[in-house]
Order: C-alpha cells, then sequence, then structure tokens
DNA sequence: AATTTAAATGCAAGCGTTTGCGTGATTTTT
DNA sequence: AAAAATCACGCAAACGCTTGCATTTAAATT
C-alpha cells in the first residue's frame, strides 16, 4: 500500500518544481532562493521525507560505513575494542558493519568478501589466531579499501594498525615478580605464530637479561589457549627441573585456568606459587585466587585509536590523488595493575 | 587511476553483448544459452568481477542487512547476544550493522533513525534502560520495518520479542534457597519500570505465596544498577528489622558489590549471609566468595532466536499482501545453576 | 532602454543492477 | 511445409539521488 516512502520526486511533484532543486533547497545550496528553499523544506518535514541512504551510497560510491572483523564478540576483550570502535564512529556519522571469524581462517575471508561487497568505506580487523594466508588482506589493498588492524596484527609489511605494546607491560610484570623475590619465572604462552605471543616471549626475555639471569627456553611454554593445553602447559612448568616460583600467564582466563590445576595439586596460590597475567578483567577482583596483577591492554582504548586511525585515512585519501606509503603503527603502553584484592 | 572496479557493462563490452545477458548469465538463467553463460562467467572470473551490492540494494530496496540496537556491547550479557545474532545473521546471508544507546533514549532514537535511512531490513532491540516513550518505535511500524526485541522489552502492545522468563527461575532461586533453610530472604533488584525488574519481582511474591509465606514489600528494593544505590540497597536490607539471612540480586554485578559491602560489615559470605544472583557468568566459579546460584539467561540463545523471528517475519513478509497481526512471544525459560564452586 | 551581471531554477546524465517485454532464430509440432 | 512453440538474446525503464551545465528570470550597470 502506502509501500512507497516519499522522495523528491514527490516533493517536486507537489511543489511543481524540478527535483534537482529540491535537492540543492535540502542541501542548503546558495544557488536556490530562499522561498523556495523554505518552502521545500518545509513539505519535506511535513510529509517525513527521509533521503534514502541506499540510493545516495550507491551514488556516491561511499557508505560511511565502517566493518568490523574480529574472531569472537562475546570475548571481553573484543567487545571492549567494538565497543569504542563504535563509539568513535557514531560521534562521527559512521555506522559499523560488523562479523565474528570465530578464528577460522575461511570465515575470516569469507567475511571480508562480504564487506567487499558492502561497499564499506574501510575496514578494522582483528585476524584470527591461525590465519596463515594473508592474500585475502593484500586484495583489499588492491581494491583500494583501507585497513587498520588491531591487537591481532598479520606478519606482513606496510600495514597500518594499533597494537598495545606487551613488551614493555611483560618487562614490568616480571621485574614486579623479581621485586616480590621471585627468581624462576614460567611463561604460559599463546599460539606461537601470533604476534602477541612474540611480544610477551620478548619482554620476558628482556626482562631476564636485564637482570642478568639467563634465558631458559624451557620455562617458556606456549599454548592454543584452550583448557587442556593450557593445563598441559601449567603441569609442564610445576614439573620442570627448575620449578618456577611464580608464572605469568597469557591473561586472565588462562590464568584461571592454571590456577586450578595448580590448587588441585594442592599448592597454594600466590605463596607456593605466584601468578601474574594480562587483560586486567574486572572480576580479578574479586577473584579467589586472583593473579597478584595483570597487564592491563586497553582494549576499549585499542579500538576507538583503530577507528580514528581509519577516519583519518579517509581524509588523507580525499586530498591526495597518489596513494602515498606512509602507514600508522600504533603503540599503546600497556599497564601493570596490581590486584589490591590482597 | 584503475579507481574503477569491473561492472556488468565492462563484461558486456569486451563480449559484445548486452548488459542484461551479462547479468542474466550470472545468475544463470536459463534463458541464456550455455555457451555465452559459460563466457560471462569465464570473463567474470578472470578479471574479478564482483557485484556491486550498493547498487542491488537500491534497486531491490532490500539489503540484506539487520540492524541491532542494545546498550552496551562490553557488557558480557549484551556481547553475547550479538554474537548469538552475528552467527544467525551470518548463516541466513545477512549482515548485521550495530549501535550502543549507552542507556540513552536519545541515542536510541537517533539511532533507529540512522538504521532507517541505512534501510536496514529489520531491526534487533533492546531497550535503553530508561526508554519511556516509545514514539521512535511506532515510527518503524509505520515504515514497516520489522522489529525484534529482546531482553529488554518495552511495554507496548502488538509487538514481536523474545525474553527470558525471569518468573521460574526466580521462584527456582527462592525455593532452592527455602530448602537451604532460609526464611526471610530479600532481593536487590533493578530499576522499577524494567520489565525485568518486575518478573523477578512477580517471581518473588510467587514462590513467597506458594510457600504461604507473607510478601514483605520492605524485602524487595530497586536500584539503578550502579555500585551506588547497590550499596544503599544492601544497606538497607541488612539493616531492616528482619534481617534477610539470604539475599537475590539482580545480576552477578550487582552480587559482587552487594557482597564487597557485605563483607565490609564482617559478615561471612554464604554463612551470615548467602546470595543468589542471576546472569550465571563463567567467573563465578573462580569467586572468592560466589552467589550460591546463579540464573542462567541464555543470551547467545536470545540473541539467535531473535534474529530467526526476524527472519521469519522477512518470509512472512514476502507471502502476505496485507500484513497480519499476529505476534510472536518468544520465552525462553531461564535456569538456576548452582555454583559448583564450593 | 539596452546591456551586462548575478541569481534562481531546470535538464539530463550517470551511478550498476534487475527485469518485463519484444524480436529474430531455431526447433518442434501437426 | 506451414504454424506453433521454444530458445537466446537485446532494449529500455526503473530504483532515488547528485551535479555540471544550460537556461530562464531578475537585478544592476551603463
Amino acid at each position: 500500500m502506502e509501500n512507497s516512502l516519499p522522495t523528491l520526486k514527490e516533493i517536486a511533484k507537489q511543489l511543481k518544481i524540478s527535483i534537482s532543486t529540491v535537492s540543492r533547497a535540502l542541501h542548503n545550496h546558495r544557488s536556490i532562493g530562499l522561498r523556495t528553499r523554505l518552502r521545500v523544506q518545509e513539505l519535506a518535514k511535513e510529509i517525513n521525507y527521509e533521503p534514502n541512504q541506499t540510493a545516495i551510497f550507491f551514488q556516491q560510491r561511499r557508505t560511511f560505513t565502517m566493518g568490523v572483523i574480529l574472531p569472537e564478540l562475546s570475548e571481553a576483550f573484543f567487545s571492549s575494542a567494538i565497543s569504542g570502535i563504535e563509539d568513535c564512529a557514531y560521534r562521527n556519522n559512521y555506522t559499523v558493519i560488523m562479523g565474528q571469524s570465530h578464528d577460522s581462517q575461511e570465515k575470516e575471508k569469507l567475511l571480508i568478501e562480504t564487506m567487499k561487497n558492502h561497499r564499506v568505506d574501510g575496514l578494522l580487523i582483528s585476524i584470527a589466531k591461525n590465519t596463515t594466508h594473508y592474500e585475502h588482506f593484500e586484495s583489499l589493498k588492491r581494491y583500494n579499501i583501507p585497513v587498520v588492524f588491531f591487537d591481532r596484527i598479520p606478519n606482513m609489511p606496510n600495514i597500518h594498525y594499533v597494537a598495545c605494546d606487551l613488551v614493555s607491560g611483560t618487562i614490568e610484570a616480571i621485574n614486579f615478580l623479581f621485586k616480590k623475590g621471585h627468581r624462576v619465572v614460567g611463561m604460559i604462552n599463546g599460539p606461537e605464530k601470533l604476534r602477541a605471543s612474540k611480544e610477551r616471549r620478548e619482554g620476558y626475555i628482556q626482562a631476564m637479561t636485564k637482570s642478568r639471569l639467563k634465558f631458559d627456553p624451557s620455562l617458556v611454554v606456549n599454548t592454543d589457549l584452550d583448557t587442556a593445553s593450557i593445563v598441559e602447559a601449567t603441569k609442564e612448568l610445576l614439573s620442570s627441573k627448575r620449578r618456577p616460583t611464580a608464572i605469568v600467564t597469557f591473561n586472565d582466563y588462562v590464568a584461571l585456568d592454571a590456577i586450578k590445576y595448580a590448587r588441585s595439586k594442592k599448592l597454594r596460590i600466590n605463596k607456593d606459587i605466584s601468578f601474574v597475567s594480562y587483560s586486567n578483567q574486572p572480576w580479578n577482583s574479586y577473584s579467589a585466587f586472583p593473579p597478584l596483577a595483570s597487564v592491563e591492554q586497553f582494549p576499549y582504548l585499542q579500538g576507538q585509536k583503530a577507528a580514528e586511525t581509519l577516519l583519518e585515512l579517509f581524509n588523507k585519501r580525499e586530498f591526495e590523488t597518489e596513494n602515498n606509503h606512509t602507514y600508522y603503527k600504533i603503540i599503546l603502553e600497556s599497564q601493570l595493575v596490581l590486584n589490591r584484592n590482597r
């Protein structure tokens, strides 16, 4: 029935003027007389005219939309990040469309395809943990769709990204343990290829060498971040010849599993064995056996910065015909937060 | 430069056939000869043709997009819900665009406007906690954009929604406390107008009357869900003449604050005073002083169901010219989950 | 009053697709 | 062999909007 929404044509007809005049009137174009301008705007309001964005998107070849692809919406880190993204986008009159890869490279690929077809103006991506091929990202470059990676960053040259520097946070964490008197510190790390894992490892090594302690590779063990492999790793650490008195875990969830296992072995948490972690989840401070401290990675901020960077890229593109080759690398400092629970 | 992506026209020109033929060939239309069909598809693949969705959206007046509006992406409940939504949407070749209202009615309104302009095919909404005017929802009806509300549902007639029945969960929770020997049970509830609050209250009352206990209204106190008012409420309950030996809190976050306060008053948690809550957050079982049990509300499922319902509405609309007036009211059963921590 | 200048509006193309309808060419039916 | 049906394809309109350019109208200048 009244299926058809009001259009410019509609207004034009009623006012017996041309469509282009209506369009310009609504945009307050200077070349339209005040009189008609008002008449148009009035009628527009009256019949509840609202521009058909899909038509505009199509016509302008811009959608004022940014796509967000991340592994898992329900993970606290990512939900905070996307919250930051959305807030920033909203402030700048962009909307965000998103999809979760569930850490599947295949789905990640498909999502990128979808977003490309939707003609998003740009993309924010945190890659799946086992993404190893990067062609699908390359293809975006060819299509001239700007991408900003955040947190989980592919190991490829010439990309924009924002991330949290975990090296410094890790050093901080380990120095904290040193100060507490620990000398043998283990680390339950994530998947080896992940940048985040590399940085943790790097921080670990730097902290060691700075304190003139030798680096024992067997004390840093990689996991897939699932409970089974975490338990395995914990077991491994606790049974090594040089049993660590403290363990740095990949994040607070990992800490939960590791601590649970340690307790099952009758170890007294933060006495026989201490923990320091990453993520700084709010529930840490309510936990029965919390890590002593946790490295805050500021997910909301990361998301926000990433979105801001993307917006900058949009602006830049407006002015420059030649795509220049400077790349944003935005690094936030992580920060060790002591758990004031005990 | 090569800014322009391949189009149908492009293919048509190269193959010296008409655009419409190309279009049909790519859709495997029966009226196109096998020979040309293959030629077209081959070339399409070769030059990396991909249909311009914005053009299609515009032309078809459908965007295969569902909008999601919710209060806060970073809240665990909502991030799970939207995860369920996205998964369902993805399976059905829809994409989701979303915005968070931050519990502001004003922003909610604006978001709806945005989504309307973006011509989303439908909307999934969990309303801001202090939304009191519903005109912006009504307007969607006029525009014939289907809406499914979930979890936070406006108090208006003739709407589709999916929600979790908290009455039964609450009864379960309180009966559980009764079985544990508690006789005086308090409740820290949410904002009064919220459906979720009403249901909790209703469940409370029903549980009481079923056990032939009289309902003492002073034992159910409303809060704004911020720490200050939670503390206030806890204080109030703990200092009432009939001091409760157990408290049901609006959710696990509320429980955290309430428990913290109780501890500050030297009460022994789950001895002097017990707690039961809602949400069933995973970290409950790691908490030092967890609620005895928590009512699971299945956010992921709710999101999924809501999305499914919306899809159904799309299908329905395809067939029926007259919009019929049946409304989906999908109720999931909540479920009390005992905390196996202790 | 004639001419130049400025202001207000209209024309029409174009963005990339889909799709109803028309039209030759080929095949099938009687 | 003529009529009917089928096949393979092209034409052109439509979706709603923006925008460069042409055109009309009004105001300003001489």
